[in-house]
RNA sequence: GCGGGGGUAGCCAAGCGGCUAAAGGCGAACGCCUCAAGAGCGUUUCUCGCAGGAGUUCAGGGGUUCGAUUCCCUUCCCCCGCACCA
């Protein structure tokens, strides 16, 4: 079929759906309610996106056709900062952006004009989106669309963080964020030039004195204070000497700016050169009196430019030292050791320098020195016992708050890494915001409450749930709030926004009464309104109750949700924190009951990803191969957890396979006979794929089905064709039946296909709404199975002879065993211990009468059943396999097959040798 | 670095103690069918083999076991997450 008439078939596919998807409660009917991560939309869709999407479509049409009720809805994140950005880089005609949105996402330059709005990108592409995903036969119901600005939305996010609120599990608090003075303004990662792998870390200032002046030096090892035995200054670095929080204190001057933007006071009094500060002693209560010596390591851009020096344990401390020493200076200094480590000596710094044998300190292996003396340290050093002997682990943060509480140390932030640089090319500083409002996801009882839920929870693939727990161990508090972007304004204090992951986590429970919360007034959508809406509480303060009491209804017919699919990047927050807000609004049976998670998508074997250009849009592959060939790909390549790659040559051959799929259906309607002996095989091994088919669609394993959906009863009915009479296509009932359930398996995954495909098996109405084919036990026939199995391996086998003889053959002889032999083969199949079964064979009498043949038939035998599968084998036991029968039936099938006589007979009436052979479900083949 | 998941034939991928030289798909080769095919069907696709078989394989190394692709240990390599961001 051409591209065009292919749209054009889809077009009316999708004409016959209409809104056949939307979907109402119909009480006593079974629901099934998924959801995914919707998208926020600021660009256009990629093949990625499509699967992330495809895989509920398939679950919902699965679902559906066995009878449920099933809810499957799309809304539109739009909250948050990234369009912005955009907005203003195509204002500012920035060139990649206009690159990246005219001609990789082509949108009209009309449409571009207006994203100097940021409103209008989210607008234009959530219509895009679901345009396309229309394309893509999502069955969807779109009456409840909506986006996370939208005011009956912002509404509910209101009554949502008020409740947090009243529970206790949002706080104000003060927390350092990445900043740009020049935007003033937080950055994220998207919005950094350089550095966004750096992290902000928490310096301890050590506060020593230097008669009126304070000398803070910044450490990561607070506990190591009381081993310094100087400090470092760079004499080549200026210094000032500046009036922070009303007392003097001495930093590098680069230090003093960043102290200002960290809830500091600072006014810069006057410069001092480093130079001048050498061989001044200053002193600190927990370190006494210690000199200042010169340093060329110490950066003034890192903390304070002041370092406190404790060669016992610091690598870099001691080989500085060791450099002044080896020029006769300062010598008096020895390194005082504090910790004790097992494995090290006395000193692991000087240890640690002089094993590398570090000449001096500009040798480029200290980083990795000084980690593998800090790591040793932290992992499994002491204090010595007269300093209270805790492991170093405890320590530092016990002597952090000692200096804190009592010695007047205050903390730094610093980056791990720089430089950090804005788009805007300016530096990026460390700025304590304050007035944050967070989430305390620290709440160890939240935590509990969260765990428990997820005890619950089904997980899929199961492997994930070590992630979910230790992403719960590991959460902090969240800062919920930011200053720009869009989204829902903090009802208590407007100057905040609720931070954009904050306000999606229990929208799944909205999706219920989206489309009937619209018809409402927003004024009517108290916080009141929701307590009754989603818990029930009627207080004193609801109003309305009568126009809110047919959506709590509906949502409690939807809610909770079955299943939530996600990409697994989300596991570390979004789903998560779904699960924390869950356990924190809803009563226990309204949690969320399983969640699958998805791998990622590799185009061509690259990772795909807008900004790099390696995308391959959506809506250009559904135009260039077809819906159901997109989608029979993305469902057939992997299973949904696993990483799939999309690569055009592969997608090709999908759509090959469906036309192959399509021809074949149409052809068996046209070409059926009368009925064929075989039919009962056919239908035999229907069951069976329709069985695992559904089993693999209930466990989420797209693959696993389209394997037996698609590929197994192809590969029968290929087998079936191949064993008719010459010119006869097969029996008309069994093809017609066949068809009919092959047609319902495949619907989930190539619906457009499967919808023009029921219309010509002359069936009524849409094949989504179908009943889903189920295997009926009683249409097994494992003995007729068993007998083709035997007549496929032995053809194999004769094959594979014909193949290696030089000989021109003439005829095939066909040796059956003997039904001694399957005695023999019975009496071991049934015994537990294989390699003692020959000695019980031969405890009979007649196999004793045979003697050595009796014998070496028992070990050919056994070797044999080791290499049939188990199931086979079982089988045969079971059931009495007819040899002589099958290959009666089947003697001109293989003469057909084989272009040749052939003769079949009991091995004892053969004269050929090779019939001696013969062993049950394996005749003697004598080719002559 | 920390945490999670992986490494199977030309490629994707199933298998997760004896069914396994290892399903299925793709790709490739040959044959058939055809006026001709990129369409369909059949065969082959680790090595060897004039009888349905044999030999070496499942990232590298070590171990448990009568027996390991499958269990344990270890090394190497790849992917994902590590927060104020969707």
């Amino acid at each position: 079929m051409d591209n065009d008439s292919l749209q054009a078939e889809e077009e009316a596919v999708r004409s016959a759906w209409g809104t056949a998807f939307q979907v109402d409660p119909a009480p006593g009917a079974e629901r099934y309610y998924l959801t995914v991560a919707y998208p926020y939309p600021s660009g256009a869709m990629h093949v990625g996106h499509g699967r992330t999407y495809l895989v509920p479509d398939v679950v919902a049409r699965f679902w559906r056709m066995r009878g449920r009720r099933v809810l499957y809805p799309m809304a539109f994140h739009v909250t948050g900062a990234p369009v912005i950005g955009i907005s203003k880089r195509i204002a500012n005609r920035d060139p990649a952006a206009i690159r990246l949105y005219r001609d990789l996402y082509r949108v009209p330059p009309d449409v571009l004009e207006r994203f100097v709005d940021p409103v209008e990108i989210v607008r234009h592409f959530s219509d895009e989106y679901e345009r396309v995903m229309r394309m893509a036969g999502l069955s969807i119901d779109w009456r409840r669309r909506f986006t996370t600005v939208d005011p009956h939305y912002s509404r509910f996010i209101e009554w949502q963080v008020g409740r947090l609120r009243e529970k206790g599990f949002v706080v104000r608090g003060a927390h350092p964020v990445r900043y740009c003075p020049l935007c003033d303004n937080p950055v994220g990662d998207h919005d950094l030039l350089e550095g966004d792998r750096a992290e902000v870390i928490r310096f301890v200032l050590v506060m020593f004195r230097w008669g009126e002046t304070l000398v803070p030096t910044a450490t990561l090892r607070p506990e190591t204070v009381y081993g310094v035995t100087n400090l470092w200054v760079n004499p080549e670095v200026t210094y000032v000497r500046a009036e922070v929080d009303g007392k003097a204190w001495l930093v590098s001057r680069e230090a003093a700016e960043k102290l200002s933007l960290q809830d500091h006071e600072v006014r810069v009094l006057e410069e001092v050169p480093g130079s001048s500060l050498v061989d001044q002693v200053v002193s600190h209560p927990l370190s006494g009196d210690v000199p200042v010596l010169p340093a060329s390591f110490v950066d003034p851009d890192m903390a304070t430019g002041i370092v406190m020096s404790v060669p016992a344990h610091a690598p870099f401390d001691y080989i500085a030292l060791r450099d002044l020493q080896q020029e006769g200076r300062y010598t008096g200094i020895v390194p005082k050791p504090l910790i004790t480590v097992e494995g090290w000596g006395e000193c692991p710094a000087k240890e640690a320098v002089e094993r590398a044998k570090v000449a001096n300190q500009h040798d480029a292996r200290m980083d990795a020195l000084t980690q593998e003396v800090y790591g040793a340290e932290f992992a499994k050093g002491r204090l010595h016992a007269r300093l209270g002997g805790l492991p170093v682990r405890e320590a530092r943060d016990a002597i952090g708050d000692l200096l804190i509480a009592e010695h007047g140390s205050a903390v730094m932030y610093e980056f791990d890494t720089r430089p950090v640089v804005c788009r805007c090319s300016s530096r990026v500083y460390v700025k304590i915001l304050h007035d944050q409002w967070f989430l305390t996801y620290s709440d160890p009882a939240w935590k509990e409450l969260v765990k428990e839920y997820l005890s619950g929870v089904s997980l899929v693939p199961p492997e994930v749930r070590a992630e979910f727990e230790r992403t719960i161990d590991w959460l902090k508090d969240w800062a919920a709030t930011r200053r720009v972007g869009l989204g829902t304004r903090l009802p208590w204090d407007p100057t905040w926004l609720v931070e954009p992951l904050s306000d999606s986590t229990i929208y799944m429970a909205y999706y219920t009464i989206a489309h009937r919360i619209r018809e409402l007034d927003p004024a009517l959508l108290t916080p009141a309104a929701f307590d009754y809406l989603f818990l029930g509480i009627e207080g004193e303060e609801l109003e309305g109750r009568e126009a809110l009491a047919p959506l709590r209804e509906e949502f409690l017919y939807w809610y909770p949700y079955d299943y939530r699919f996600s990409a697994k990047d989300l596991i570390s927050n979004h789903l998560t924190f779904q699960l924390f807000h869950h356990a924190a609004i809803f009563p226990p049976g309204l949690q969320p009951r399983g969640m699958v998670v998805f791998g990622m998508g590799l185009l061509n074997g690259a990772k795909m990803s807008s900004s790099k250009g390696n995308v391959f849009l959506l809506e250009d592959a559904l135009a260039e191969f077809g819906a159901d060939t997109v989608r029979m790909f993305l469902m057939g390549s992997a299973e949904p957890w696993q990483d799939f790659d999309w690569r055009n040559e592969l997608v090709a051959s999908t759509r090959r396979q469906i036309e192959r799929f399509e021809t074949t259906v149409l052809d068996s309607l046209r070409g059926g006979g009368p009925p064929s002996p075989i039919d009962d095989w056919l239908l035999s091994r229907l069951q069976r794929h329709v069985a695992r088919t559904t089993r693999a669609l209930e466990s989420f394993q797209t693959r696993q089905a389209l394997q037996e959906a698609f590929f197994g009863i192809e590969a029968d009915l290929r087998w079936y064709v191949r064993r008719q009479p010459a010119g006869s296509a097969g029996g008309a009932g069994a093809l017609q039946e066949l068809c009919s359930a092959w047609v319902r398996l495949l619907a989930p995954f190539i619906p457009f296909t499967c919808e023009r495909l029921w219309e010509a098996l002359g069936q009524d109405g849409l094949v989504s709404f179908a009943p889903w084919p189920l295997a009926d036990p009683e249409r097994g026939r494992p003995e007729l199975e068993l007998g083709e199995e035997l007549l496929s391996r032995t053809l194999e086998d004769v094959e594979s002879i014909l193949k290696l003889l030089p000989i021109t053959p003439k005829a095939v002889e066909i040796a059956l065993a003997p039904d001694w032999k399957w005695d023999v083969f019975r009496t071991i199949a049934a015994s537990e211990d294989r390699t003692t079964a020959v000695r019980a064979v031969m405890q009979d009498e007649g196999m004793r009468r045979r003697g050595k043949e009796a014998a070496d038939a028992a070990r050919q035998v056994t070797t044999l059943i080791h290499r049939l599968p188990p199931a086979l084998v079982d089988g045969l036991l079971r059931l009495d396999l007819d040899e002589p029968a099958v290959f009666a039936g089947a003697r001109e099938f293989l003469e057909q097959e084989l272009g040749l006589p052939v003769r079949v007979v009991g091995a004892e009436e053969s004269d050929n040798l090779k019939a001696g052979m013969a062993l049950p479900f394996k005749p003697a083949i004598t080719v002559e």
